[in-house]
DNA sequence: TGATAATATCTAAATATTTAAATATTTTTG
DNA sequence: CAAAAATATTTAAATATTTAGATATTATCA
């Protein structure tokens, strides 16, 4: 898709993605999830060391933009990468964010 | 690079340059700037109908977190990408943020 | 059913972002 | 040097994000 065709809408749906993605944290929960992942909110929580409800609100937001997806298995949530290609915007920023 | 051996430093600095991208008129002009394009402020402003001082400041803030360059020629300041690649995020979150 | 574990939601305070208007700076040209 | 054009910066108000603590919900198991 050429970039020049996105309107409006589009604009709007991807900056709310790349917001979703752009935060330290939430790249790192995005880097424990590479590789086609699964993992529980406390799994997550205590591996960054974050608050439950912080680790939670964090996982929310990444899933209502479309970047993770998740499933209930008893009292756990498992939350995985929805599109595993999503993976190459970290790579991508960490290639080209090279100390000035 | 592994995506695991990021620590702190890298996260906020990858964390920033997608924030600097990850709003729509932002993205719309990195659009404008694909293919080494340059283009100066006012004719950014004009064709995304921004305020000029609005303009310029989205335009800093790319600048700041490393994602555009820009050169000064006369009374113009010609932006351009400062990695190509960074297009390649534009088009992945394109393709990934379809409509629910 | 009651206790426990795992998640999720709500709240409030601190902080950050966005935007436009006003103003300042830089550069060219008469 | 004065005027004009192009950019950049400052300011302030509106809005959004981040975080932790408290609380609620959901599910399992004795």
């Amino acid at each position: 898709m050429k970039i020049k065709d996105l309107d409006t809408e589009m604009l709007d749906r991807a900056a709310g993605m790349l917001k979703a993605i752009a935060h330290p944290m939430r790249i790192a929960i995005l880097s424990l999830l590479e590789d086609g992942n699964m993992l529980t909110v406390t799994e997550i929580h205590r591996v960054l060391n974050l608050e439950q409800s912080t680790t939670s609100h964090h996982l929310r937001i990444l899933k209502d933009k479309g970047v993770l997806a998740s499933k209930r298995e008893g009292k756990n949530t498992f939350y995985c990468l929805k599109h595993n290609s999503l993976r190459n915007i970290v790579d991508c920023v960490s290639k080209c964010s090279v100390a000035p």
